[in-house]
Formats: C-alpha cells, sequence, structure tokens
DNA sequence: ATCCCGACTG
DNA sequence: CAGTCTGGAT
C-alpha cells in the first residue's frame, strides 16, 4: 500500500513537470490584478460557458457597473447583460450576489483584505457559487496553494490512470491537490485545463501531441488530422 | 439524476 | 445537427 501511494506521488511530480515544460504562460488573473472585478467575474460567469462570451459579457458589465454595487438597483438590466451566457437568471443571481457581498463588506478592497478563509466563507453564500468556483477566485486573488479540479482535469486524471474512471471532480481534487508540490498547484491547474481544451479534449484526444506521451496509457484516440 | 440555456465548433 | 463550454442546486 505503501509502494502504490508512492509510484502514484511519483507519477504525480513526474506529469506535473511535464506539464508546467509545456505551459509556460503567467497565470492570466496576474496581468489583470489591477482589475480585481473584472477577474471576479470572470471566473464566477466561466462555468459552463465560453470564454470568448464571457470575456465580452464582463466588459460589458464593468462599463454599465463600473462599481457593482451600483448593479443591486437594476437587477433587470444584469439579467439582460447575461442574456448571451444562457442560464440568465441564474448567472444574474450570482454576479448581484457578488455586488451584495462586496456593498456589505464595504467594496473591494475591503473585502480583498479580508482572510483567505472568511473570505471563502461568504464566498459560497453567493447562488451559484461551490466550491470549485470559490476554490479558482481563492486561487487567483488570495494566492491560495490549492488546486480546483474541473470536468477537464477530473477526464484527464481519469485517462492518466489517476483516478478510477468516472471519479467526480471532488474525488479527484482531494486525492491530487496533496500531491502536486506547493506552489505550483495554480499553474499546474491552468496547464490541465489548458491541456483538457486543446489536446486532451473530450473527443478526439490529439494523444500524438501530447506533452504526457508516454506518462499516460489511454488509447491513442483516432487523431482524424 | 436532472435541469439550468445561449453561443460556438466541427 | 450534436456536442461542448474551468458547475451548482434541487
Amino acid at each position: 500500500m505503501r509502494v502504490e501511494r508512492r509510484s502514484l506521488e511519483e507519477r504525480v511530480r513526474l506529469i506535473v513537470e511535464r506539464l508546467l515544460e509545456w505551459y509556460r504562460d503567467e497565470p492570466w488573473w496576474r496581468r489583470e490584478k489591477a482589475e480585481p472585478l473584472r477577474v471576479m467575474l470572470s471566473i464566477l460567469l466561466s462555468n459552463r460557458s465560453n470564454r470568448r462570451v464571457v470575456r465580452r459579457v464582463v466588459a460589458e458589465l464593468l462599463e454599465r457597473y463600473p462599481r457593482l454595487e451600483d448593479m443591486l438597483g437594476d437587477p433587470d438590466g444584469v439579467r439582460k447583460a447575461l442574456q448571451p451566457l444562457g442560464l440568465a437568471a441564474l448567472r444574474a443571481r450570482a454576479v448581484l450576489g457578488l455586488a451584495r457581498l462586496l456593498a456589505e463588506t464595504g467594496g473591494v478592497e475591503s473585502f480583498l483584505g479580508l482572510p483567505a478563509e472568511e473570505a471563502r466563507r461568504r464566498l459560497l453564500t453567493i447562488p451559484g457559487v461551490g466550491e470549485k468556483t470559490a476554490d479558482v477566485l481563492l486561487m487567483a486573488l488570495w494566492d491560495a496553494d490549492v488546486f480546483p479540479v474541473d470536468t477537464h482535469i477530473a477526464r484527464i486524471a481519469s485517462r492518466l490512470g489517476l483516478v478510477e474512471p468516472g471519479a467526480r471532480p471532488e474525488q479527484v481534487r482531494r486525492l491530487l491537490e496533496p500531491l502536486i508540490p506547493r506552489g505550483l498547484r495554480a499553474r499546474a491547474h491552468l496547464a490541465m485545463i489548458q491541456l483538457g481544451r486543446e489536446v486532451c479534449r473530450p473527443r478526439r484526444p490529439r494523444c500524438s501531441e501530447c506533452p504526457l506521451r508516454g506518462l499516460c496509457s489511454f488509447p491513442r484516440g483516432t487523431e482524424a488530422g
């Protein structure tokens, strides 16, 4: 049992090493850290939605409501602005929940000044914000050393054989988070997301272009091209 | 397990 | 046209 655990740990270490060689970008939120509201909204709305549409909608929201508190008087306008994303009613609840939270806390800067634990607790009170989204927010704005697992990462972990097929994201996170070296978790998260989008796609994975070739026994996908 | 729901890709 | 998009709540 001890041997198995050590080998798993070693595999994860190698995988992360390869991933970080392959993905050298700095976290996108570092460039936008001067605009925490943009970061928050982007993360809040990123679930199950197209990135370009998210960028567009977030830009529009910020232009119309430079201070999120201004949204509170215009819930209808907020919902309308969110229409292109789909799930507009749900997302409006989340965005307005964030606006309310910031207002209650005395503005963004005060909120960002909260200890991560407290911020997390409050973020989870926002309807539509669960553990995963809360962790991504903490990772981006509090430099929390966490490893949020989404559908991409769960799929990759399963294909790598790190977890059993069909494992839930939360299970995958509990297993992998402690195995990823401290300080590398945010970048490992981003690298795996990127890998999931471009290479280890849900369908027709591009195994021949994968930086994890040799560390993975997933059946070589029938790459159409 | 199922629903939420629009844009975008092949 | 079907599948997918950094899930969450019921």
